[in-house]
DNA sequence: ATGAAAGCGCTAACAA
DNA sequence: TTGTTAGCGCTTTCAT
């Protein structure tokens, strides 16, 4: 492959001159920017990013690690990082960890040989730190997006799980259901956690006793996870009146599980979602969910790494945390429990 | 960062024993090495990569070029990829061209200056070949996944589409269907042209006469140009009787349709789709679909990719095309149409 | 407006 | 087993 040498020697200039070319420094004259520009096509010269990010530091690259790739949710952040990025100068490599905190530390190695200025990650494993403050004793700006890191304070930019769970859940109450059944994601993701303590809030405000058998943690955010969990908490001897799916993954298995069963929405079952399930709702809305702008979380989380890594001056201390609040989409998978065994 | 200059300065040795400690040499003293690695771990230091690939030409690292992230089809592929890639010491940097042309140009561009070892990419235009053969002028491994460039004779592992959508145009002929509608992706993407192809030739070996006003070719391969064709077919004057989803997107556009005209699968109209649809075939398997198996897809495009950049030994020219065969899956989404209008 | 020298962080090739 | 020298392809700094 030509280099900058090559290239220099054709248009009878010095590399340097080339340099100037590449990097559209004003001091080239007319003439002779043509001539390394021919030069350049004909030997169809193409920069070597390794050498220029060697020596200037600046590789205007961007990390982005998410947990699954196979998820919408993920892949529309990943548009928004990708589409902000590209506006500011900047690309992005894409990671996918694959929720496995080996594949995530094997990814910010990677990264962070590649001398990245910025990542965004969204943690496989949110009570591990090592890997985290690996990064930030390196000084590399990190936002995390969607879930957050227990006992750091990293810049963040996630939706309300909390509340999001919260609304759900209470409109499922407001509805006449006392028995709710919850199915989430592993106690190592801080959505899991956080959506089951809007779930239990609700609850108690109501006075509503919580019980156990009717939180199913899952080994992943996954179909299958919640289609095994769904089967199990239906065929309880005293079954939930309506389930709450924790993701959109998890929400798929449980419609399965309840079509297996031969049981209807919402006339033997009520159904509610957190986030969004694009192609059913497309083709037949009629899950109720709490939808999140996971392309908007894409943007925000760029605009706010790209600040950092601009302005190490502004508040460099302080932490930045963005909540976008997620919206309650009521359609009509859910209905009033058959027997009323309101106690109040 | 620390430098290897500053871990040799700790150790107390020279970079070169640095180096090979990093490089796992075995010509280094079991003391030096523990020396060495204790200065590693005390500086926190991480090699840099740009360094490295500078001078070995090496980067062990892929690219791949999807052409719609969203796209689960895309996302598994790009598993597929990345745990090959992993497996034989390779990583991959993941773009999505998002269906745009310039995009993908410049993603071609940024790998290229990455010097990547070889590109997988699957192209948002067949017919556009420039930025193509600036791959292939430059000797860098370039495999194609799904979609071919027309006139080029490239390495490529693709499903196969002619003979898929024969397979599910004949399975609706069989069933009696006369007039079948098609709604399809743009030209400029091979397979929306290939599996217009198997599509006709089903037809033309039955006698059946094409008719232009049923095959819908979109702007894109997406719901909402799936819904919008829909409408139009299912609103003729003389309506198909069944329609084929040209992609996975596009069905769940066809099925929205559908659903908002009020019509009944299979009892008014008949759906296939080529692909799958998870989230609805979990939850409510009724579409009949010729699936592919995009996960192998990935692993065997990689496994290609691998072979040339290792071997540019064996057979440089001769060009390798992996065909994968696509399955009908049959479920509950067709019937026999109504109005017995066989000719035969 | 242009160029020469030095060096970014690392390794290949040789020497010791 | 370890170190020295040179140089990968580029930019920074300083001359001219």
């Amino acid at each position: 492959m030509a280099t900058i040498k090559d290239v220099a020697e054709k248009a009878g200039v010095s590399v340097m001159t080339v340099s100037r070319v590449i990097n559209n420094n004003k001091y080239v004259s007319q003439e002779t920017r043509e001539k390394v520009e021919q030069a350049m096509e004909e030997l169809g010269y193409i920069p070597n990013a390794l050498a220029h990010g060697l020596i200037t530091k600046k590789t205007h690259v961007l990390g982005l690690i998410v947990s699954d790739i196979t998820n919408p949710f993920f892949t529309t952040i990943a548009r928004g990082v990708e589409d902000t990025a590209i506006k500011n100068g900047f690309n992005t490599i894409l990671c996918n960890s694959d929720e496995d905190v080996e594949k995530e530390e094997r990814y910010i190695e990677l990264l962070l040989r590649k001398r990245v200025e910025g990542i965004i990650l969204s943690p496989a494993d949110c009570d591990k730190r090592r890997r985290i403050e690996q990064i930030i004793s390196r000084k590399i700006p990190l936002v995390l997006i969607d879930r957050r890191i227990s006992g750091l304070q990293i810049d963040r930019v996630y939706s309300d799980s909390i509340n999001g769970a919260y609304e759900l859940t209470k409109y499922l109450i407001d509805l006449g259901h006392r028995r709710i059944g919850i199915i989430i994601g592993p106690r190592r993701i801080s959505t899991a956690v956080d959506r089951v303590e809007g779930y239990k809030r609700a609850l108690q405000e109501e006075g509503i006793s919580m019980e156990e058998e009717l939180i199913r943690w899952g080994k992943k955010y996954s179909r299958e996870d919640g289609y095994l969990n769904a089967i199990e908490l239906l065929t309880l001897e005293h079954p939930p009146t309506a389930i709450f799916g924790g993701n959109r993954l998890i929400t798929v298995g449980i419609l399965r599980a309840i079509r297996e069963l031969k049981l209807r929405i919402p006339d033997d079952i009520s159904v509610v979602s957190f986030d969004e399930v694009e192609d059913i709702s497309v083709t037949n809305p009629f899950l109720t969910v709490i939808s999140q702008n996971s392309y908007v979380m894409g943007v925000v989380a760029t605009e706010q790494l790209l600040e950092r890594i601009r302005g190490n001056n502004k508040s460099p201390e302080d932490l930045q945390e963005i909540v976008l609040q997620p919206r309650l989409v009521i359609r009509k998978s859910c209905g009033s429990p058959k027997e009323e065994v309101m106690k109040e």
